[in-house]
DNA sequence: TTGCTCCTCACGTCACGTGAGGTGGC
DNA sequence: TTGCTCCTCACGTCACGTGAGGTGGC
């Protein structure tokens, strides 16, 4: 079996393979989430008995799945775009979105914040009407609704 | 039983009682919610047999929680916050919010504004670097990393 | 043998959604 | 009886977290 201990890098017929442990600590997920991703059908990580290695496409998969994470996807939204950004020609690996799709996604991420927006506003006027000196550790009647 | 098409405001010793649907169709809510911050300890609704009721203390109670809602906070954190309000004196329903509390609120939620930023930005940016025209829904190489 | 690593279940968390199956009064 | 209403399980969803229990090479 392998050395876990190896470097990351360690080489299989001139390919550059990482233990889930390494491709873990370098992106800042965990061992879960990746295989968790596997489980989903979002990776194919290959095997050496049980073992998984990830090659430098999976790493790059990897970080597509991340991406997409960050811009607010799902990660069932997250594998349909890569799988179909892989279908024709020579496997390009990234997230194939069309244009509609970033539309909506601003949208909702838009929406997302503007809730967030207000629930910031309100705990800021909360603040500001209370405003500074000692406070006691006591009952603070927030939006009471008599 | 209660003729539940009465409308809302039906009154028993004077109390206005309202159906768990007439609550959750004010306020936009579902039933399930409703059964389920109930289950949670965040509710405590009059029953008459197995039917809930919900009178103008409790329907405040639900306010509260979709406040405590809007600003970003789980319900085990609003149950807790809610319990407290509750402890001395006249009960006074509303969320019992510390100076650090509201603080740390304005922190977490100020970080996940930032990404969502973060996303927003990167997603029109790819908008415009596409520009305007005719565009085939063919493979889009976006953030291929190579 | 101890101490690493890897693995596969499988239940828990969060805030509900979604039937399934049964009740009660008009 | 049909058609409303209410109810209680209880499994499903989302993206994992968290042990439990077992393996393999130094």
């Amino acid at each position: 079996m392998r050395d876990f201990r190896s470097p990351p890098g360690s080489a299989r017929n001139g390919e550059q393979l990482w233990t889930i442990r390494e491709v873990a600590s370098h992106y800042g997920l965990t061992l879960r989430a990746l295989r968790f991703y596997e489980d989903r059908g979002l990776l194919r990580s290959c095997r050496e008995g049980p073992t998984r290695l990830y090659d430098a496409a999976t790493r790059r998969r990897v970080e597509v799945i991340m991406k997409g994470k960050q811009l607010g996807f799902t990660l069932t939204e997250i594998r349909s775009l890569i799988e179909v950004s892989n279908g024709n020609g020579a496997p390009v690996i990234g997230l194939a979105l069309e244009d509609s799709q970033i539309v909506e996604q601003i949208e909702l991420l838009k929406q997302q914040r503007a809730g967030i927006d207000r629930a910031i506003e309100e705990l800021c006027e909360t603040q500001r009407r209370r405003g500074p000196g000692l406070r006691e550790p006591t009952q603070l009647r927030s939006w009471t609704s008599a």
